[in-house]
DNA sequence: GTCTATATTAAGATAGAC
DNA sequence: GTCTATCTTAATATAGAC
C-alpha cells in the first residue's frame, strides 16, 4: 500500500522541484509550502533552517551518485592504461541511473549541482568537497593516469576549467534543451546532453 | 588639471570593485554609498535603479572590449584558412587592453562578466546579446570558418560550453588564483589565466 | 544635487495555542 | 505535528526639505 506522503516529503518533492526551476535562492520558503499545501511553519519543524532543507533535497542524489562513481573508477581503475575519454565515460552510468532515484532524476540532479554553485550556496559547496573528498580525490587521480603528462598547473586549471563547463552547462541546461528544440526541432534529454559534453571535456583536458 | 571625482563617478568606481568582489546581488546600494562617502538617494538621482548602475559599470568596459573584437576578428577572416588557436588568440589582445581602461581593469571585466551570468541578472545577459549580437555572430562564424566539419548540433553546445567553461572560470577567478598561489606558490594574473584557458576552449571545441 | 526620513516589500524565523 | 500570528531584518525606492 501506498502511504499518503507525509509533509517533509512533500516539503522535499515540492522544493526539489522549485529549486531545479528557479535556483535556491529565488524559491521562498512560502513558495514552497503554498505549493505543497502544507504550512509555512512546517519547514523549521522538520529542517530547521532553509540551508538544511538545501542540503536534504540534493542528499537524496548525492548519496546514490557518489558512491556509483566510486566503484565505477575503482573498476576503470583495474586497467594499467585507461583514456581520458574513458574516465569521462566513467561518469555516465552513475548519472544515468539517478533517474532510478526519482523521475527524470538524472535532468534534477544535474540542474541542482548547477545551481548549487552559481548560486551564492557556499554551505553547498564546503558539504559536498569535504563529504565526498575521498570519491573527488579519486577522479583527479584517474585524470593523472590517463594523461600523466599534465603538469600540476595544467592539471589544476583544467579540471576547474571543467567543473565550470559542467555547472554552467547543468545551470543553463533547460534554457539550452528550449533553444536546441526551437532552433533545430530536436527534443533534448540528458543522455544527449553527456553524448554533446563528454568528448568535449576529454578533448580540453587533454589539450596539446 | 584633474578634478575631483564627481559623486556619479565615484559611484561606479566604488560599484565596479564591491560587484567584481561580491557579485551584484549581494551589494547592496548602501554598502556602496557608504563606502563612497555618498549619500544613499544618490544612486536613484544619478541612475534611476540598481539595474541601470549595473549596466553603467558593466557598459564602460564593453565599449572599448566589443569593437576590439570586431576588429581583430575582421583582420584575422582576411587569411583564406584560420585555425581554431587563432580564433581564440583573437580576443586576447582586446581582453588585455582593457588594462587601459581602468588600472587591473582585463580581471575587473572578466569578474563582472563573471558574475553577470551567474548572479540572478537576466537583464544583463539580455542587454549584452542584444546590443553586441554584430561581433557575436562573427565570432560564431570565425568558428565555423576554424573548423566547417563542425556540424549545426556540435557547434550550438561547443559554443555553450565554452560560454560556460569562461563564464565560470572568471567567476571563481579570484578564488582559483588564490588556492593556485598557496597551491604552488604561484602568483597569477590575467594573462596566466589566459594561457591556460585559450589551448583548453579551443581542443573543445574541435574534439574528434 | 544632496540630505533625512520614511514607505514598501519580502524574506527567514519563531512563539505559543491547539 | 500543525496552525495562526507575529517578530526581525534588510533591501530598494521615494518624498520632500534644504
Amino acid at each position: 500500500m501506498t502511504a499518503k506522503l507525509k509533509t517533509k516529503d512533500k516539503i522535499l518533492d515540492v522544493a526539489e522541484a522549485l529549486f531545479a526551476e528557479h535556483g535556491f535562492n529565488d524559491t521562498s520558503l512560502r513558495t514552497i509550502t503554498s505549493k505543497a499545501g502544507v504550512n509555512l511553519a512546517s519547514v523549521n519543524y522538520h529542517f530547521g533552517d532553509k540551508k538544511t532543507l538545501v542540503r536534504a533535497v540534493l542528499d537524496r542524489y548525492l548519496e546514490a551518485f557518489m558512491p556509483a562513481v566510486s566503484d565505477a573508477l575503482i573498476t576503470l581503475n583495474l586497467n594499467s592504461n585507461i583514456s581520458m575519454n574513458q574516465v569521462f565515460e566513467a561518469l555516465r552510468a552513475p548519472l544515468m541511473s539517478l533517474n532510478h532515484v526519482r523521475p527524470n532524476g538524472t535532468s534534477r540532479f544535474m540542474l541542482l549541482i548547477g545551481r548549487g554553485y552559481t548560486d551564492v550556496q557556499g554551505h553547498l559547496r564546503w558539504f559536498i568537497t569535504t563529504r565526498y573528498q575521498g570519491t573527488l580525490a579519486l577522479f583527479v587521480e584517474s585524470v593523472l593516469k590517463a594523461n600523466p603528462a599534465l603538469s600540476r598547473e595544467e592539471l589544476f586549471w583544467r579540471l576547474h576549467f571543467t567543473l565550470g563547463t559542467c555547472v554552467f552547462t547543468m545551470a543553463s541546461s533547460q534554457a539550452l534543451a528550449e533553444i536546441a528544440r526551437n532552433d533545430y526541432g530536436q527534443t533534448v534529454d540528458a543522455q544527449s546532453v553527456l553524448d554533446q559534453l563528454i568528448p568535449y571535456l576529454a578533448a580540453g583536458v587533454s589539450a596539446e
